[in-house]
DNA sequence: AGAGACTTTATAGTAGCTTCAAGGTCAAGC
DNA sequence: GCTTGACCTTGAAGCTACTATAAAGTCTCT
């Protein structure tokens, strides 16, 4: 009763859009589902769970290569799960590397920042002075940090 | 004698790919330059010191638009730099903003890898179970961290 | 039979590049 | 003079994880 959907419903009960559920379909994370003869997608309860599954991963912010890895050893549920805990780990490692590359910008931004207390003519502004010489940051730290979302206007 | 590059050379300099400059060019950051008789472009010293600039913003991950605006802003000289503060806190936010965000993500990763501390079959595994069954944060905060760089490997 | 809500596929756009392909330019070496 | 190789040119495609659009087919209700 409960457990045939169709992709609206899907989207509905999951608050996802219906195109993101046939994106993941497109790359591999759901397998294509049962037709109606209509030509309708149909998922069941199993499916629901699956895609429950991988929201829950991506809103924990992982790409979708580790939700791949991770429903793959979620379908083999006889082995050890040594690989889901090193997932995890390698995942918690990439957000604690991005937290301390976005501290480090942090404090450089403040520092620029207090360059310009006193407002004068942006001739002399302190701060855009500042980003004309700025010592190049060479060889040492030149990953990108990641500070804007799909939409960062405002 | 040492204002005169080719666009190879401002790419050493200045440890950028050419294609990086050109796309610059393309988007309006850079102006068109002058060109050779055999139509390569040729830059001299002030154009130099602009590249210098927006790399040094994109260093601390502005945003193109940002540092469209923050151009604009160093090519008027005599205007004020109250817009300058401006830009520069409104980014400030943007980073402060992330970092929250990741906080919040990284006690949740922790927590749920506290779920599977003596691992046994992925079957039984806590975090998998977790990550079936964890509660979907509906309106709450669903903003996306972004916590993977161009290449998030390892 | 027709309106409206749903579904289908295919295609393009987002940010900020990076990589590739196919060709043109230029200085040095033989 | 001719070739080699380093450099330059443009244009298009690929990357992530979607989001949006278009044009058409399906289903349900009245
Ligand atoms: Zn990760
Ligand atoms: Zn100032
Ligand atoms: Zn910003
Ligand atoms: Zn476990």
């Amino acid at each position: 009763m409960t457990n045939r959907y169709r992709i609206g419903d899907l989207a509905t009960q999951l608050a996802v859009p219906t195109q993101t559920i046939r994106y993941y379909e497109h790359e591999g994370l759901l397998s294509k589902p049962a037709r109606t003869e209509g030509n309708y997608r149909v998922y069941g309860i199993a499916e629901r769970e699956r895609l429950t599954f991988i929201l829950h991963c991506r809103a924990l912010d992982m790409t979708l290569d580790e939700i791949r890895h991770l429903l793959r050893l979620r379908d083999a549920p006889g082995q050890g799960c040594a690989e889901v805990n090193a997932v995890l780990d390698a995942h918690i490692g990439h957000v604690a590397e991005r937290i301390r590359l976005l501290n480090d910008l942090q404090l450089q931004l403040k520092d620029l920042r207090a360059r310009c207390e006193s407002p004068s003519t942006s001739k002399d502004c302190g701060i855009l002075q500042g980003l004309a010489s700025f010592p190049t940051a060479q060889d040492g730290g030149a990953s990108r940090a990641g500070v804007h979302g799909r939409r960062a206007q405002e």
